[in-house]
DNA sequence: GCGTTTTGTTTCAAATAATGAAACTCGGTT
DNA sequence: AACCGAGTTTCATTATTTGAAACAAAACGC
């Protein structure tokens, strides 16, 4: 992964080591860190006891591992609150979930990669953070083809060339050139599906939220398993699937509220 | 170990800044951080790039304002998975909830303050990002409360010094030391009511998660209306608390959560 | 329109903080 | 007792940060 034009300077590089601990998944050694580090030992060992200082790492005495502090749950909150399409589709999410009856999923785009920020399921309801923060491939994925496909030339390009191209089923895309071609259509369909390219016996339709200038700021799907549904009954919600990106959109663009203290 | 003034070098400024940024809880124009700032106008001003840049700020180029990346809901992701009780907890919770049918909170303490870590209600089931990350006062709250009573004495004193003992109802704590004398008996009692302390018309009853050698790694609580219920018809439950939350504190223990704070 | 104010951005020399090779400490092992 | 590996500290060097001042660009008032 091509990190390096991002030379933030010290704070860049602070966070490049929160990146770095959250990639591990687990609690993690000083050493592991080192082992994959790009700094050098005492420099790195600086920037853990800094972060852990603030709360950004935790730090377990007992066993000598870090792992992401809860500083980063407080901050998150405001995050998700006020520049996450959730707080905004929430109420439409519940409506169309009810009506459908499978898992509705909204994502939106960090940095090139797709984040999931909400999710909800007939049975659990909102899941939110155990799904919410969760990243997931764009080129594999019905909401990340739909956010690639709707993307301005410039940073599509720029996604492209990061997406890595792991064949996680016999149905995922292999190489550029076979996804490049699926996003124009798309695009010109302004739906796309996840025919078991992530996971099999998972399929998904998945429709991209954009604001009356096309621009896409999200995306929503409906997830269901190959045991209950195929990708015909599944297009049957593509009307309200549509209607409610839509109505999210709307609300996403007139969410401007005045300002005043 | 003194808070001495440099005590972090650029990485603990610009995170004092993130927290600006939050404190504000809506989107934020430059001048107005400048205003509230320690920092001279170019220096906040390259922090706030350099965190814009980061993706731990998002900046809306249209109004001019700041407000909280998408990157920080990602980490945050990694954060409750592995440094919260709420993963662990969460079936407990589950079950304790359907149980009851009242609103059940679990807390951590962060720096001093109280993390709402998970939350789930009857009617609504987890609605985890909506509240978690939510930050409530230590000294009139259920969870709180019982938090302090349990930290180590010497964290205690220090927590202690930081609540801001604002009276938000007629029943709230004024001072240290009518509140330090409560701590005294709900360490006895190993329970803590909130007594519309916080809010009115809503009361609670908490119960500490402690590991073996009795150290509290956070509070369970049930909270509920006035018009529905008063504190006797709570501590009907406590018993079941009790046991939700000691199962949560043995199983913390087998997963080696660190330990509050 | 035309000055004036407010708000946001850049410059640059001085001040400061970050850097990393090397050295050190502390358990555990041979 | 010598060795090893993980973690921590030192300190001269280097690079980054800093902020007063100047500049640019909107927003305002008349």
């Amino acid at each position: 992964m091509y990190d390096a034009p991002h030379a933030d300077g010290t704070v860049g590089k602070a966070m490049q080591v929160l990146d770095q601990v959250a990639s591990f998944e687990r609690p993690v050694r000083f050493s592991e860190l080192l082992a994959n580090s790009p700094f050098p030992k005492p420099t790195l060992y600086r920037f853990v006891q800094t972060l852990t200082n603030q709360g950004m790492l935790a730090f377990d005495a007992e066993r000598q591992t870090y792992s992401m502090g809860l500083r980063l749950v407080r901050l998150a909150h405001a995050a998700w609150r006020h520049s996450s399409l959730a707080s905004i589709a929430r109420p439409f999410i519940e409506t169309l979930a009810e009506e459908i009856g499978e898992a509705i999923h909204l994502a939106q785009i960090d940095n090139g990669h797709v984040l999931f920020v909400d999710k909800y399921k007939a049975t659990d309801k909102f899941d939110t953070l155990a799904q919410a923060g969760k990243i997931a491939p764009g080129y594999c994925t019905g909401v990340g083809k739909v956010i690639l496909a709707f993307m301005p030339e410039r940073a599509q390009k720029r996604a492209l060339e990061e997406q890595s191209f792991v064949a996680y089923t016999p149905n995922t895309h292999r190489n550029q050139k076979t996804l490049a071609a699926e996003l124009m259509s798309i695009r010109d369909a302004r739906v796309a599906y996840d025919r078991e390219e992530h996971e099999l016996g998972i399929i998904s339709i998945a429709c991209p939220i954009l604001t009356g200038q096309e621009q896409v700021v999200g995306a929503l799907s409906i997830a269901t398993s190959t045991n209950r549904y195929g990708i015909d009954e599944l297009n049957k919600h593509w009307p309200a699937l549509r209607e409610t990106a839509n109505s999210i959109g709307a609300q996403a663009e007139l969410w401007q509220v005045p300002v005043w203290s």
